[in-house]
RNA sequence: GGAGAGGUGGCCGAGAGGCCGAAGGCGCUCGCCUGCUAAGCGAGUGUACGGGUUAUACUGUACCGAGGGUUCGAAUCCCUCCCUCUCCGCCA
């Protein structure tokens, strides 16, 4: 969410910036509500005062009948100030409403542009395997092996689920410890593992409502949300805080399901397990001081390639343009991995700056020094990895051509020492 | 799910229609005192949004879990909801 007060004071240069960004945003409609806003608070302030300073009057009085006349006048009053408190309670949630829709502003130096085409690629790592035959998707690769069933998974719920069975199930068991060790151990995480379900203020902290609702699976009662990402649950742990200097940076990471409708991507990646509606990811989010967000942002990339490079599976990093950046983010890093089986690079991490979008929704601020007054800190999130994915990409880069599949070095000892997965 | 007790400043805790932004204590900040430490003494100490000032001072409004209601006036009375604790039931 922007700063009232800044989007008052630099309506243009927002204006600007979000245009790249295919939000039709209306401005003018912002700018009637603002006025309307303070034209109500200052009428009905001025009301208020005038009914406390006669109310208290009216209390000193003993004998009340010589202050009838002001009872009588101060109900008038309380009318009109209910009346004028009805009617900036609706302009306040009309403006909250709007504030609400309109998207984080992308940061300078995003290259500019509407779409895919215009990402940047920032560089590459390792090199895409020759195959001395035809490389298979993952999905066959899966099925032959029977460590994959998308039949069954169908069967139990429906289109876009997955069953992992065997090796397929252990292996990704081994990519979550193994991920989660790398960050713990090395990286210095916290580990959380967060409720997978959560409130409305939650999902409206990090950007999801009231704008996506419809990407999300939702409980009735009670009114429940499942979270699309662990970003939610760890951006929201210090919700309505404020920390302490010293505190940050910190940073947390959590392996946990993933929840998404993909609704509108029908058609779209329709075999293996590249889009369910459920998968499994880790996730890294940090809090930190404003002036270090970019900085950290660097190192939380660096966190995320690490594991593909210790996979040995290769990538690139794609620094997203503003018109394919996502809501809550002002500048995002995209990494995307190799897989042979499409000969295509493909989305495995997403690495974001929020700024303070997601502070200022959430609520979460920081004091320099106790004597200091409170800050919104800047929040990022970024992938480390999608699980799911990273599978994928083990499937297609280990395959050979007898349908088995090489286990990386890294992942043996979490493999029990497996060395291949055969039939 | 049933029964009961609660939610007040950074924390503890009093207040039970007007003199309450809220006693007292702890903590914190500044000053004094003191070989050091501890103790002691004095003063100050919430947030948000406005007005005002070069800046202070000063000043208006709101905030006692949330939202409604009663009243000239609500932390205080009434209603609804949320959360916490204790006991019972159920359960991994």
């Amino acid at each position: 969410m922007l700063d009232i007060k800044y989007l008052r004071d630099n309506l243009d240069t927002v204006k600007e910036n979000l245009s790249r960004q295919k939000s039709n945003a209306d401005f003018s409609v912002f700018s009637a509500l603002e006025s309307r806003r303070r034209e109500l608070l200052g009428a009905t302030e001025l009301l208020k005062a005038e009914k406390n300073r006669v109310s208290a009057l009216i209390g000193k009085t003993k004998d009340k009948s010589q202050v009838r006349g002001e009872i009588e006048r101060m109900k008038e009053v309380s009318n009109e100030i209910k009346r004028l408190d009805e009617e900036l309670k609706r302009v306040e949630s009309e403006l909250q409403d709007f504030l609400l829709q309109l998207p984080n502003p992308t940061e300078e130096g995003c290259p500019l542009g509407c779409g895919e085409e215009e990402n940047a690629e920032v560089r590459h790592w390792g090199a895409p395997k020759q195959y001395s035959f035809s490389p298979r998707p993952h999905w066959e690769i899966g099925e032959n092996l029977g460590i994959l069933d998308f039949e069954r998974a169908g069967k139990l719920t429906g289109a876009r689920f997955a069953l992992y069975r065997g090796a397929g199930a252990r292996l990704e068991r081994a990519l979550i410890n193994f991920m989660l060790d790398l960050h713990t151990q090395e990286h210095n995480y916290i580990e959380v593992i967060p409720p997978f379900m959560v409130n409305r203020e939650t999902m409206t902290g990090t950007g999801q409502l009231p704008k996506f609702e419809s990407d999300l699976f939702h409980t009735d009662d009670p009114d429940y949300f499942l979270i699309p990402t662990a970003e939610v649950p760890l951006t929201n742990i210090h919700r309505g805080e404020i920390l302490a200097g010293d505190d940050l940076p910190c940073y947390f990471t959590a392996y946990t399901p993933c929840f998404r409708k993909e609704a509108g991507s029908y058609g779209k990646d329709v075999r293996g397990l590249i889009r369910l509606h459920q998968f499994n990811k880790v996730e890294m989010v940090k809090y930190c001081i404003p002036e270090e967000s970019g900085e950290e942002l660097q190192k939380l990339l660096a966190n995320a390639e690490e594991v593909l490079k210790r996979l040995e599976l290769p990538y690139r990093v794609i620094d997203l343009c503003c018109g394919d950046i996502g809501f809550a983010a002002a500048r995002t890093f995209d990494i995307e991995v190799w897989l042979p089986g499409q000969g295509a690079y493909r989305e495995i991490s997403s690495c974001s700056n929020c700024r303070d979008f997601q502070a200022r929704r959430a609520n979460i601020r920081f004091r320099r020094t106790p004597q200091d007054k409170p800050e919104f800190v800047h929040t990022l999130n970024g992938s480390g990895l999608a699980v799911g994915r990273t599978l994928v990409a083990i499937l297609e880069n280990y395959q050979q051509e007898d349908g088995s599949v090489v286990i990386p070095e890294a992942l043996r000892p979490y493999m029990n020492g497996m060395t291949v997965i055969k039939n």
